[in-house]
DNA sequence: TTTTGAGTTGTTCGA
DNA sequence: GTCGAACAACTCAAA
């Protein structure tokens, strides 16, 4: 009588390695059915942007491969998870269901009723922690309550036990005896065509488990030293961009964790600190967003309720396609299009001028971001477009306004970056690319701009919109009310 | 128990 | 030119 399967359901753990539910079901020995299940469309579930979805195909295909490779293969469905997991449990005669936890409230939602579900049955799930360095819960302040301030936080994090050493891949996982029917991953039409937009991606970006090893790699070779003043250059490749990869998990926080520590020796150092302090953001993202899960929707400060948000849908639509008439916010929205990333520092930039300049709810920028980005998450995506707002926890000061100028001069000192992505200002010398319209007439002309034509006027005068953006913050100053 | 000081990412103004 | 102060309100921990 062969052992009855185990049943390893993929989600946001897209990768063998450091995998604790998928190293669980092959040390028990019994066949493992590898499934992933494309939940959009599930209510109280946010389904995948478009930047998401491209990358989500690459990264499924990456998986199956890595699978196949071992005479395994990823088995795919569509649907309610609810509806699905029992449909294939049924299928395999599965005993068993292991997944890697999830912390946003839809998602745990789902899955703690596909756990009583199969309890029904008699099918024993099991759940593990997988894709953070520690369970929200676990980080506390010292009168056990969850934390509103990233040090705090981070300090309490890094008191409590060692981050235990990654898992390696399972070497050998058992087949299960019966074929089983998969959905064809083209039938979810996760690419764009018509037009194709992600046509620049796959030069930018491998999705997949190999590709998230690469870029850990060529980061400690590359990005690391001088990782600490370096990584606001947006003009310089000095960040990790293991952003996405992180985002399916196909690496996990205690992978790279593990990699930069062994790199840095046991001392450190400020870039080494630094960098792990970004992986700490996330940390702190994913706390915010199980203790109020409801992050993305509603201002963790509730006085922000009251903030005179414009609505106006022209200046959204110039902000989205790049066309604000300040060079370094249109060039990281452009990137942001091109690519499916963004600079961080020039996230910042970019959305503080949509909040704080055009006066727009963080709201639409964040479900534009979460529509282009191919690193969209649930927790660090709205954590930090509050955080940008000021509506957020730890909240930067009311007056923090990024003035774009100084912004661009200061990271983008030659002008680098935008000459990348704005082609049509490429000529103008460095003096001036942050700010076109104070150019003179020759310089304009040497350079081919013409300002309202081949480049758009400032939508947005910086002084008064800074000015009018103070008086509205004025408004709803005082107590948080409750 | 109360007080104190610091807190990712900044800008402007006036001396 | 440089430099320090000012720009809220609140959280958290150390003293």
């Amino acid at each position: 009588m062969p052992q009855k399967p185990t049943i390893v359901w993929f989600r946001d753990d897209l990768r063998l390695s450091d995998n604790p539910a998928l190293a669980a079901a092959a040390d028990a020995g019994a066949p493992t059915v590898c499934l992933y299940i494309f939940e959009d469309g599930t209510p109280h579930l946010r389904d995948h942007g478009g930047a998401s979805r491209w990358w989500l195909a690459q990264s499924l295909k990456a998986l199956d491969a890595s699978l196949r490779a071992r005479g395994h293969r990823l088995v795919l469905r569509s649907g309610r998870a609810e509806a699905v997991i029992p449909a294939v449990v049924t299928e395999v005669g599965a005993a068993k269901v292991v997944w890697n936890r999830r912390y946003d409230a839809g998602g745990i939602a789902v899955d703690t009723a596909v756990k009583a579900l199969l309890k029904d049955e008699g099918v024993e799930a099991t759940s593990f922690p997988g894709n953070l360095l520690r369970e929200p819960w676990q980080v506390k302040s010292a009168s056990g309550d969850p934390l509103r301030v990233f040090s705090p936080f981070w300090r309490a994090h890094q008191r409590l036990d060692a981050i235990e050493a990654p898992l390696r891949a399972p070497q050998m996982m058992a087949q299960p005896a019966i074929a089983i029917d998969s959905e064809a991953l083209d039938s979810w039409s996760l690419e764009p065509n018509r037009p194709n937009w992600a046509a620049e991606f796959p030069d930018e970006w491998t999705p997949g488990e190999a590709g998230a090893q690469a870029a850990l790699s060529a980061f400690m070779e590359a990005g690391l030293d001088g990782y600490a003043d370096g990584r606001d250059r947006p003009d310089r490749p000095s960040t990790s961009r293991l952003s996405p990869h992180l985002r399916f998990g196909e690496i996990s926080p205690r992978q790279i964790w593990h990699a930069v520590q062994m790199a840095a020796g046991m001392d450190g150092g400020r870039d080494v600190a630094k960098f792990l302090a970004e992986l700490g953001w996330r940390e702190f993202s994913y706390h915010l967003l199980f203790h109020w899960p409801d992050l993305a929707d509603a201002n963790f400060q509730n006085r922000f309720d009251a903030f005179p948000w414009r609505e106006d849908k022209t200046l959204l639509a110039a902000w989205q396609k790049g066309r604000t008439g300040y060079p370094i916010v249109d060039a990281g929205m452009r990137q942001l299009w091109r690519t499916g990333w963004m600079h961080n520092r020039v996230r910042m930039v970019a959305a503080s001028f949509l909040v704080k300049h055009l006066r727009i709810d963080w709201r639409a920028g964040e479900r534009w971001f979460w529509d282009t980005l191919v690193d969209a998450d649930p927790a660090s995506n709205p954590a930090s477009w509050q955080w940008v707002a000021g509506s957020g926890a730890d909240a930067a000061p009311y007056f923090r306004i990024f003035n774009p100028m100084l912004q661009g001069a200061k990271f983008d000192p030659r002008g680098d970056y935008v000459r990348r992505w704005i082609p049509e200002l490429a000529d103008l010398p460095a003096e001036v690319i942050h700010a076109p319209w104070e150019a003179s007439r020759q310089v304009l002309e040497r350079a081919g701009v013409r300002l309202g034509e081949t480049y758009p006027r400032p939508v947005v005068d910086h002084d008064t919109a800074r000015g009018e953006a103070l008086s509205a913050l004025a408004e709803i100053r005082g107590p948080a009310h409750a």
